[in-house]
DNA sequence: CGAAAAATGATATACGTCTATCAAAAATGA
DNA sequence: TCATTTTTGATAGACGTATATCATTTTTCG
């Protein structure tokens, strides 16, 4: 009923332990014929390794790093305390993951903070990116050193990272734009939607899924340029504010953060408000569902990113191919399908979006 | 550099090494005070027990059977090889999942096959379950046994179980209901409900929600009273049709299977049909949301739910606290946030719901 | 105080794999 | 054929924990 170990696949296979061994971890030199026998066995014994074993005896250890923006916005406070409680439990099985706070949204600072992960000895990294090809040159570096690199929420240049974990802004804005155009059941509408930068590749992405989906399923809405705000939640404020009393809008759409300013905004606004969707579901967002300031909530699912991120690097570094790991995919929150609140709860008095 | 073992904390807490051991497995015979200096040690040294090494000494393996209802839905068939999926690859941390097939949603059956458990030698056990008094006894006789029990999809009676893995029903009918109110934009309409049967405690649940919430924030919304379809595709289709035929419908909501029916009574209407839900992302909803004959997919994520049923398991059966784990919500698909489509694709050749 | 009970120490073996070493056997090539 | 290279076998120590045994020390209490 015990599983075979090495020695039972050895036996069968009529080979040393010594010979069976060198198959199993490919050290060369052995004969083709060996090779075969020993396969046999490990497919007519249905030998696993025992993981637990070889990582006592290899003494492994998984050291991770994180590479996270600096700064108190809402969202990155969840995914660092993600990161720290996940990290808390997996300490059992030799992880450590480590956060480096990096200057928010800079190619040098972030180009820096990377060939600073040089000095320090990381199996495996995962760097919130940037589009830039001047961070080619340290990634290559970190890879060349046999570190595992990935994207996380925003990706990296291709070529540079092994995979990337977040979800696809442009699938993102679509899904935006399809609750945005089911919401005017059939009728005309003017949408009003808000961006950060637009040289935020993920913001561009969003806005162009956002457009596209209008644009051809609901050509009877009518569509203004965005208003671009820094992601400053006061800026947001304002113009929030300005755009409701210009127009007759039927819906607002904000791609970036600074939804506090927003919601604030909407909650001083008299009658009906426009259908209004925003991004990531942390404690002010939550609250605006609840309290009818905002109808939709499309979130990333940090959780479940971070999840993948030391599921995927630990993989990565052990070389081995992936588990099975949930879809990472765009999930719209209304005020009916929120989950509990225990992490937004402890997070209520950090919050600065 | 390295971690901390039990024989260094030994030393720290100046006592020998089967004194800490017998603290750290708490094996009683020891002296508060001996207590005190190893706790002291452990939390001055930060030492975590190596499960690696632990579970390798104790020769740990993890015997995991799914009682799962028979048949050929294309639901629980995702389901069955998600846990087939994960099992293989969890096979080299030593865990084995059986799948055992039930008759499904009878009770004497389940009865029985919970019985069959006890000859078994199963360390943990996730149970399709049902509301009943009478699967009480067996699963008190199991956990008498040591066996871990968890309710999955549907729940077992509370006292029966240690967890329930899956969604909530009555937030699964709110978000639909929340989705069918807001695609009316403002405007009156007429809804016609369908479920398999009042007695399944899902579907009752699920009509308890979506009513809820077009009571109450949608008045000018008619709700019709709900059709009964066994789950049975080929009623649903007619049913579907008759529905369609007699009164002007602005929307459906299925709240059980038998999609197929209802999916192919949609696609041969003419004209404007109305808006759509129904529960469950398989290949043909999947490929009806891509084709525009239904508007939204309330999905219970069997993915995730197949990972926590592993994760929580396993927790019980070391009897360790809960890791972190992505939350289990009603996930909300339109036809531009669907995930890629791997799983689906294999199964087209056996769906039948 | 002295006997019984409780607590502690010292130590050995097992778990399955990795890694290394050294000797022996088999294959290769000129 | 003999020297060289390649392949194989045998074996031992290490990883950190679990578990057991037995002797010894300390505590408890009548």
């Amino acid at each position: 009923m015990t599983s075979p170990t090495l020695s039972d696949v050895a036996r069968a296979a009529g080979v040393s332990y010594a010979t069976a061994d060198r198959v199993i971890n490919n050290r060369g030199n052995v004969a083709e014929k060996s090779i075969a026998k020993v396969r046999e066995a490990v497919a007519a014994l249905g030998y696993v390794r025992n993981v637990a074993a070889a990582n006592l005896s290899r003494g492994r250890v998984y050291r991770l790093a994180f590479l996270i923006p600096r700064g108190s916005n809402a969202f990155f406070n969840r995914i660092r305390q993600h990161i720290d409680h996940t990290a808390a439990h997996q300490a059992t099985e030799r992880v450590s993951a480590e956060v480096i706070e990096v200057a928010a949204f800079a190619v040098e600072g972030l180009q820096d903070s990377i060939s600073d992960l040089l000095e320090r000895d990381f199996d495996g990294v995962a760097i919130v990116g940037l589009q830039s090809a001047a961070l080619e040159a340290p990634l290559a570096a970190l890879r060349d050193k046999g570190v595992a690199v990935v994207g996380l929420v925003s990706d990296l240049p291709q070529a540079a990272r092994a995979a990337y974990i977040g979800i696809d802004n442009i699938a993102a804005g679509r899904t935006a734009g399809r609750m945005v155009g089911l919401a005017h059941g059939g009728q005309g509408g003017r949408v009003q939607t808000f961006a950060g930068s637009l040289d935020a590749r993920d913001h561009a992405e969003r806005l162009t899924g956002f457009r596209e989906v209008l644009q051809a399923d609901f050509p009877q809405v009518e569509l203004l340029d965005p208003i671009m705000t820094k992601d400053d939640a006061q800026v947001l404020n304002a113009q929030t504010r300005q755009a409701l009393g210009q127009t007759e809008l039927t819906a607002l759409y904000n791609v970036g953060a600074g939804n506090s300013g927003l919601i604030a905004a909407l909650q001083e606004g008299q009658g009906t408000r426009p259908f209004c969707v925003v991004h990531e579901l942390v404690a002010h967002s939550r609250q605006a569902l609840l309290d009818r300031h905002i109808d939709l909530v499309i979130d990333q699912r940090p959780d479940v990113e971070i999840n993948r991120a030391f599921t995927v690097l630990r993989a990565l570094i052990d070389q081995k191919e992936l588990p099975p790991m949930p879809d990472l995919v765009p999930t719209i929150y209304v005020r009916d399908n929120l989950p509990a609140d225990t992490l937004t709860d402890k997070m209520k008095a950090k919050i600065d979006d």
